[in-house]
This record gives structure tokens, C-alpha cells and sequence, in this order.
DNA sequence: ACCATGATCCGCT
DNA sequence: GCGGATCATGGTT
């Protein structure tokens, strides 16, 4: 599949978040192909309180430091991963977090990703796939070894997708953070099931 | 001490 | 079914 290309990624971080709602995110994964369609982003920039780059590169945050369009994948809360996009140019710490996805093909694997205990598949399931930026690492197979890849030329890949009419994207408060509530920076699709909240 | 989260439990509809 | 409280668990600064 074609990758967005790097122009894409270097534009401003958040034009970037509200231009990946609809697009399609790939992962081969053991040989089974997983797709899922971006409909929900927060964007994280330099002079941001919020983000991980606001005092400098660090070991964990330095992939944030790179040319738009690598992933940078940080450990949080002990247990959980969450995948970022950076964008922007070299030198400048900007990203975009995936906060949701909606589920469009590979479902089987995302759902023995998820909950290897289960058998079948209900709706309860089928949304809490993938309806929060951990739970979509998790379906994705996205951890440590994920983070640096870049986009454009990896088992991860982001492409066209779908058209979203511009009406259907609403944006708010970030979730999660402390400093910069009043920046409104998180962007979703309204009425999408796998929105976060 | 803090943390860009998620699962569970509990009390209430 | 819900909304709120609580906790699990370990890396980062």
C-alpha cells in the first residue's frame, strides 16, 4: 500500500491532527494485515506544557525530535503504550497521538490481541477493540519495538482513506493532562462509536 | 511524585 | 446500563 507522503507529515502539527481523522493506518502483523480508519488525534506541540518534548529531547522522547512522519511509541502508567505520529520539521518536537480507530480489517487478530481469553465477538467487544489510544496499541501490536519506524517505508503505514466532511469534525480539551486544558487540540469524527468519550 | 490509561467494582437507575 | 472511585504497575525526572 501507498504511504501519505513526507509533505504530509511536515506540515503543521495541528493540521496534521485534524487531517488524519479518516485516513487509513496499516500494520502487517505475523502476515495478517491490519486496517484501521484514524477518528480520533490530539495534537502535542514544542511550546506545549502537555507534551513530552516541552523540556527538551530526551532518551524516551527523542523520536519527537525527528522529521514528520516516524512513530513514536512511549510506555505509560506501567503497563500501557501509546503510538504517536510525529510531524513538523527536523529539530522541532511535534506529534500527533492516535486516540482511537475505528476497526476496518484483521478483526480476528485485533480481537487475540485484546482479549486472548475470549471466544466470540459481541458489540461490547467489538468497540472496546480499540476505543482509546492504549487499547489500539494493544489490538495493533504496537510496543517498543514499534518506536522510531518510520511511516513511509515500514510494517506500519498510514494512507488515504476516507473523505470526512469537514461538519463531522468537532475538536475539544485534551483528556489526560494537567497544563494546557484551554488549548483545544484533541479532533474527532462526532458520533463515531470508537471515540473515546 | 508524577503519569497523553484501562479494568473493575460499587451504588444507583 | 450508567458514572464515579479506586487500583494496577513501572518508567521517567
Amino acid at each position: 500500500m501507498i504511504s501519505l507522503p513526507r509533505s504530509f507529515f511536515l506540515q503543521p502539527t495541528l493540521k496534521v491532527a485534524h487531517d488524519l481523522l479518516g485516513k487509513h493506518i496499516f500494520r502487517l502483523l505475523d502476515n495478517k494485515l491490519l486496517i484501521g480508519t484514524i477518528v480520533e488525534t490530539e495534537a502535542y506541540c514544542h511550546n506545549d506544557p502537555a507534551s513530552h518534548s516541552f523540556r527538551g529531547k530526551t532518551e524516551r522522547n527523542k523520536i519527537m525530535f525527528h522529521e514528520g512522519g516516524y512513530l513514536y511509541v512511549y510506555f505509560t502508567y506501567g503497563m500501557h503504550f501509546c503510538a504517536n505520529i510525529v510531524t513538523g520539521k527536523e529539530g522541532i518536537g511535534e506529534a500527533v497521538l492516535i486516540r482511537a480507530v475505528e476497526p476496518i480489517a484483521g478483526i480476528e487478530v485485533m480481537m487475540k490481541n485484546r482479549f486472548p481469553k475470549q471466544k466470540g465477538i459481541d458489540r461490547r467487544s467489538f468497540i472496546n477493540l480499540t476505543n482509546g489510544p492504549a487499547k489500539f496499541c494493544q489490538a495493533f501490536g504496537i510496543a517498543r519495538n514499534e518506536n522510531g519506524l518510520d511511516l513511509l517505508d515500514s510494517e506500519i503505514r498510514i494512507t488515504e482513506g476516507d473523505v470526512v466532511p469537514s461538519h463531522h469534525i468537532k475538536h475539544s480539551s485534551r483528556i489526560g493532562i494537567q497544563h494546557g486544558k484551554e488549548k483545544l487540540w484533541r479532533f474527532f469524527i462526532a458520533g463515531n462509536p470508537w471515540v473515546s468519550r
